[in-house]
RNA sequence: CGGGCUGUGGCUCAGCUUGGUAGAGCGCCUGGUUCGGGACCAGGAGGCCGUGGGUUCAAAUCCCACCAGCCCGACCA
């Protein structure tokens, strides 16, 4: 009877057509779907329990760490964003700008935006100069300094090709702004935060990364320096998980954040910012999801534990459900990396089947299914998102409550180790121009396979050859990393090259 | 913003060439049989065919304009 035994939850596979399979996802996962809104996205309930999850434990790395929030004005001044040149140069393509503020019904009775703003209003597609005009009035003396603040916030960057958490016009973010007496004070803290981002991106959402320096070309608009992690996904393609830049004095300048400094002297302040986006969540879909749906690190899971009630005949459907919530009440006492489990009772009167795979396409992380037979033996059936979908293993009830956290945890390193493996694995050391062209060039050309990955190849430090390589094949230097400096010659020119850089395609 | 394709119940699409007033599968609702891995049977609800105009006795179908979406290029977290 059950034909569909070996199907996949997802159509198309990862394998047979990456981009759609992504879609196909986050959609069945319900994570987020289009909105009406060109570019715009609906961020569902599970999709946004992941994101409040990172939220939360991204915000108590930044607390630890001296950062506090506040927040700002969604609307910048042209002006004010006119202020810094590079940053004009990068984003003004995308700005969103609102120039009335007022409706008004026309003879048609149309509405039509009347009542034109003296000077328009360009809403923030990042913080920079708005946060910069109030860092200004509050800095005054190398005693108010540093300044480290946070804001949680939505930004728009008015982008052509949108797509689900990877790239939509409007998107959730965090983005840390702080200003510093010392250019050594203000480069630490810019290194510091991206510690952090590694820590985080790779204890909570098991994702391991590249870390190091942006290329002069892929640097942030107006930055001295753009530091990133750079993970890669199972298309072999990377994605930029977390940034931080040292901004030098170009914003201070810009926004005259100014301070008499321990000489008496009128000094401009040295500022950073650093930001993590609901990209992220995109991030964690490409990394660990599998052809049967998201599978969820179980420190950001919105429901870590569900439990299915099995209720095939009337008389012993009361008792199970009696048993099922007694099993939550006592996982929910237990903490795992301390924070109580997050269990859910699926009592909803659905077929047996159809709700477990939800749930598998959802990527809960433990699924314990609760029926008749189990009421008699005092046991309970235990599947993990990070096995065979149809494995399930029985255990005492106590044994399970027991077990909990570490089945958890165990799920979590799983998920980290299989990634770091499959990074590993795709990431090699390019020692020609030949071997670096036919390792990014797909067999065929017409439905590209999945191929390729990281080459680590040394690299002149031109922005010439960076060109080229691009235009050839698509492929730029996603980080310089830090440390492991071994001189080379460049692959492309046969120049010297102080290290080797990554080089991939890149989301 | 340039080039190509597509707009038909919630979703995927057929119907369009050869105009005659709308269909399928999935989903949804009801009842029954089922239920420890995507069940089955029976019945039912749901669409001014993207929008506006034109041709015609008659338009989902032909013509024009507009809008939206997808793919490909330039840009990006």
């Amino acid at each position: 009877m059950n034909t569909t035994a070996t199907k996949t939850a997802i159509t198309p596979r990862r394998d047979e057509d990456f981009p759609e399979w992504y879609q196909q996802v986050v959609r069945a996962a319900e994570l987020a779907e289009p909105s009406d809104v060109r570019g715009c996205m609906v961020i569902r309930p599970w999709g946004y329990g992941v994101w409040e999850n990172m939220q939360r434990q991204l915000d108590a790395m930044f607390r630890a760490t001296g950062h506090r929030n506040a927040y700002f004005p969604l609307f910048i001044p042209l002006s004010y964003f006119a202020r810094e040149a590079e940053h004009v140069e990068g984003f003004a393509k995308e700005c969103a700008v609102v120039t009335h503020s007022r409706l008004e019904a026309d003879a048609d009775g149309k509405l039509k935006p009347a009542s034109a703003l003296t000077e328009p209003l360009v809403v923030r597609p990042t913080s920079e100069t708005i946060i910069g005009a109030s860092y200004a009035k509050w800095v005054q003396s190398y005693r108010d300094l540093p300044i480290l603040i946070n804001q949680w916030a939505n930004v728009v960057r008015w982008e052509m090709r949108p797509r689900l958490f990877l790239r939509t016009t409007e998107f959730l973010w965090q983005e840390g702004h702080t200003v510093h007496e010392t250019e050594a004070e203000a480069r630490a803290e810019t290194k510091q935060m991206l510690d952090v981002y590694e820590r985080f991106v790779r204890d909570h959402l098991a994702i391991p990364v590249f870390s190091g320096e942006k290329s002069e070309s892929e640097r942030f608009p107006g930055a001295v320096q753009t530091l990133s992690i750079e993970a890669m996904v199972q298309d072999r393609k990377a994605i930029q998980a977390g940034t931080s830049h040292f901004l030098g004095q170009n914003f201070a300048r810009a926004s005259g954040i100014q301070f008499q400094n321990r000489e008496g002297k009128q000094e401009f302040g040295w500022t950073t910012s650093w930001g993590m986006t609901t990209r992220l969540i995109g991030t964690v879909v490409m990394m660990h999801g599998d052809d049967d749906g998201v599978v969820l690190p179980p420190r950001i899971a919105p429901t870590q534990i569900v439990i299915l009630p099995i209720t095939p005949k009337e008389e012993t459907r009361a008792r199970v459900l009696e048993v099922c919530d007694k099993l939550a009440k006592q996982l929910r006492e237990i903490r795992y990396v301390d924070l109580p489990i997050e269990v859910e009772v699926d009592r909803r009167e659905i077929g047996g089947g159809v709700k477990n795979w939800e749930w598998i396409k959802k990527g809960v992380p433990v699924r314990v299914e609760i029926g008749p037979r189990d009421l008699e033996n005092n046991s309970v059936a235990v599947s993990r998102r990070d096995q065979a979908v149809k494995a399930k293993e029985s255990m005492r009830m106590e044994e399970f409550v027991a077990r909990a956290p570490e089945i958890l945890m165990s799920i979590q390193n799983t998920l980290y180790e299989r990634a770091k493996k499959f990074c590993d694995e795709n990431t090699r050391v390019v020692a020609s121009k030949d071997e670096f062209y036919s390792f990014f060039t797909p067999k065929s050309a017409a439905k590209p396979e999945i191929h390729g990955g990281f080459a680590l190849a040394h690299w002149n430090g031109s922005r010439e050859v960076e060109e080229q390589i691009k235009n050839d094949l698509k492929v730029t230097i996603c980080v310089i990393p830090f440390g492991n400096s071994e001189p080379g010659r460049c692959i492309f020119t046969g120049e010297p090259s102080s290290r080797r850089v990554v080089w991939a395609k890149s989301y």
